[in-house]
DNA sequence: AGGTGTCAAGCGTCC
DNA sequence: GGACGCTTGACACCT
């Protein structure tokens, strides 16, 4: 078991990330700030590594604008030297990698002009990964998409557009349950059509189920991993006191993590925590894995 | 130097 | 119909 935590450290540098607008590319804007964020990548990994969480989400921003039209840098050959090292470190440390892009990639979207986009960036995530020379078990979680007032079809059309995605990023895409729309019952369907991974998240199962209860729905998640693409991973949080229904919290609750660890048995997964405080809470989890003797 | 409106992109929900 | 949340933070312009 591996646990992760996303896209940013705020123990390595608090404003380690760098973006800038859309009005303001140029070419050395753009390789500035990708040479920046490749660095801040490294630092964070090799933070990482020392302290023993081998379990990391990257950033979609980490290439800003790569897959919009004002790019025509090929930032995977221009930077091949920095990626190929970092992917080494990633090899070298047993380090799992996952991406998420974010809510405008839906496959299933009734706008021709937004699907193409979202292949656009998926291409991409799926170049990222390969440029950093790491096996099929890193892998890209995407959510099933908007239900455009009819669900079935909507989900019909998933099915169909996934089907057609180029293979260099079908066998990089795992999909994701999410908090309202698609469950993970609505996944299992989608992935016994596609053969894809159902990454479960159980904060969102919690929110939006049908009844399976926690052991069930990781078992059934488990079911959906083949050995090359890798341990199961799983995203975990849980809610903010007294905020809206959805809000994930502040920072690990410890009793919760520990019950939620408990409840996983034997079963082997690694644990993404989508909690505010990034690094701080996965390093707490570690602490609890150790005493729990999980690690 | 500090404050703040706004940022490539979409969807659904709440008011 | 507009603001907001989503994983959400920081750029860029204003004073």
């Amino acid at each position: 078991m591996k646990i992760g935590y996303p896209c940013i450290n705020l123990s390595v540098a608090p404003l380690g990330a760098k973006t800038f607008r859309l009005a303001t590319y140029s070419e050395s804007k753009f390789k500035d700030v990708v040479a920046n964020n490749l660095n801040y990548l490294e630092r964070i990994l090799q933070f990482n590594v020392l302290k023993g969480i081998l379990f990391f989400r990257i950033s979609s921003d980490i290439i800003p604008f790569a897959s919009h039209d004002v790019c025509n840098i090929d930032w995977a050959d221009f930077y091949k030297e920095e990626l190929r090292r970092i992917g080494g470190f990633i090899k070298k440390n047993k380090i799992r990698i996952s991406m998420h892009p974010d809510q405008f990639v839906l496959i299933n979207s009734i706008k021709s002009e937004i699907l193409e986009n979202s292949i656009a960036e998926l291409v991409y995530h799926a170049k990222f990964l390969d440029a950093l020379g790491l096996n099929l078990t890193h892998k890209i979680q995407i959510h099933i998409g908007g239900v455009y007032d009819d669900k079935q079809a909507s989900i019909q059309r998933f099915i169909s557009r996934f089907k057609k995605l180029p293979v260099k990023i079908k066998r990089r895409l795992v999909i994701e349950n999410d908090d309202h729309l698609y469950s993970l019952a609505d996944c299992l369907h989608i992935s016994k059509k596609v053969g894809v991974p159902v990454l479960l998240d159980v904060f969102h199962h919690k929110c939006h189920n049908q009844g399976e209860s926690l052991s069930l729905a990781l078992k059934k998640s488990i079911a959906t991993w083949k050995s090359a693409d890798g341990i199961p991973m799983l995203d975990y949080s849980s809610q903010r006191p007294h905020a809206r229904i959805g809000t994930h919290i502040e920072s690990i609750n410890a009793r919760d993590f520990t019950e939620f660890i408990k409840n996983l048995g034997r079963k082997d997964f690694d644990v993404m925590l989508e909690i505010k405080d990034k690094e701080k809470s996965a390093l707490k989890a570690l602490e609890i894995l150790k005493k729990l003797k999980k690690i």
